[in-house]
DNA sequence: ATTGCATTTAAACAGTTGTTTAATACACTT
DNA sequence: AAGTGTATTAAACAACTGTTTAAATGCAAT
């Protein structure tokens, strides 16, 4: 069945996706997205048989929605790994800053990660695994050895870290900022500043074995 | 007036905790605590007044209670920078961490970060801001010149960042992770790690100025 | 025109929610 | 013993929830 934008099925999913973003699964209520869809009460019932499944329904729809918005750059053979990750680390903080209000697609996978419902496993596998593969191959051209695979894994881990730390902290993290320093913390600096201190940690770090460095580098 | 543990006030305070905890303000129903509390549906709103007067309460009793509970040690003045920061680190994933079953406290506050309430605000004056700047105190000890104030402000967020990752995107972690290297995801190995990555990165990285070193240092 | 079927609609249902009420029980003072 | 103020209780209230129902509507095929 071919849906047209008038459809009843999808003026429900799109009015759906916004509010579920903002108050979640469980504070939405039904009546609020068929008045803003403007279709009868029944028909999320009729169409999606609950409201669970909508709420499926809208998860699946913002993923594939938000695969071709903010690409990662398909970078030419020649380009540095330095240069690279700072372009994942731009488009990561692209896609999920909170500064220019984020799309609704985004919102609700953060509320995915934090609060998993079942749409959560599919989301992992589907979206977030190749994209986190792309990153580590990265590390991997930056790191000086073979990296043993945990180590991999915490690296990569580290760099999306600082980046979800913008959106999920964004709240605390301005109350904490000196408001004479806010202007520093706009997208394009914080890109800069997290590929660097990511790059110098990586490529400056004996990463090789799995032994702390700290017992054997470091004064105590 | 002197509140036994076994008032009927306290009583409701030390059942919401958890119950608020686990399923934030909206979900948790005024009924679920009074039973847990074994108290009467009407207890809350006589001594509460209402149940958001009562989360605010809960959410002032879990600062207190979290703030002697895991303190960050007392270093000795001749101890390195780099063993404090792994002091704190190991701390405050302590504090934060899920593998070990975090106490209520942890999660409520957490929640005030995610979705603030009007408890947030102090919150982070009271409790984030002190030791916030604790950890700021490591940094500059840390790097090799004075850093400016936005920088030191990045370096702890980076710190910070990465401790949460593993609280809130631990669900997404353990999925993103090779089974057999699960057993590296302990808390030690990771405050050793996030402790060594950010040490180097802290120490190597040229911090001093504020425009990008990326630019100036790195091949393209 | 009539049939058949998908869709839409208003209304009702059954359950849960936070809050209020009015009656009762209790401890303490006078 | 009577009075007073606090604490507790069961019940009810009013609003809101997701879901269901049964009737009405639209519309293409017969």
């Amino acid at each position: 069945m071919i849906l047209g934008n008038d459809s009843t099925k999808t003026k429900i999913l799109l009015a759906a996706g916004p509010i579920f973003a903002e108050k979640g699964l469980r504070r939405t209520t039904v009546r609020e997205i068929c008045a803003a869809a403007e279709v009868n009460l029944a028909s999320v019932n009729y169409y999606f048989h609950d409201k669970e499944s909508l709420y499926l329904e809208t998860v699946h729809y913002a993923r594939a929605k938000q695969n071709t918005r903010f690409p990662f750059p398909d970078w030419e053979s020649h380009t540095s790994p330095e240069h690279r990750l700072r372009g994942f680390v731009t488009t990561l903080l692209q896609r999920i800053t909170v500064l220019q209000e984020a799309p609704w697609q985004v919102r609700l996978m953060m509320n995915e990660v934090l609060n998993p419902t079942d749409a959560c496993r599919t989301l992992v596998q589907e979206y977030f695994q190749p994209v986190f593969e792309r990153l580590l191959t990265i590390v991997d051209e930056l790191a000086v050895g073979k990296l043993p695979s945990d180590v991999r894994t915490k690296l990569g881990f580290a760099i999306v870290a600082q980046c979800l730390f913008y959106r999920y902290s964004n709240n605390v993290a301005l109350m904490l900022i000196k408001p004479s320093d806010q202007v520093h913390f706009n997208m394009e600096a914080l890109a800069a500043h997290i590929s660097d201190f990511c790059i110098v940690a990586i490529k400056r770090g004996h990463w090789e074995n799995d032994a702390s460095q700290t017992a054997s580098g470091f004064t105590r």
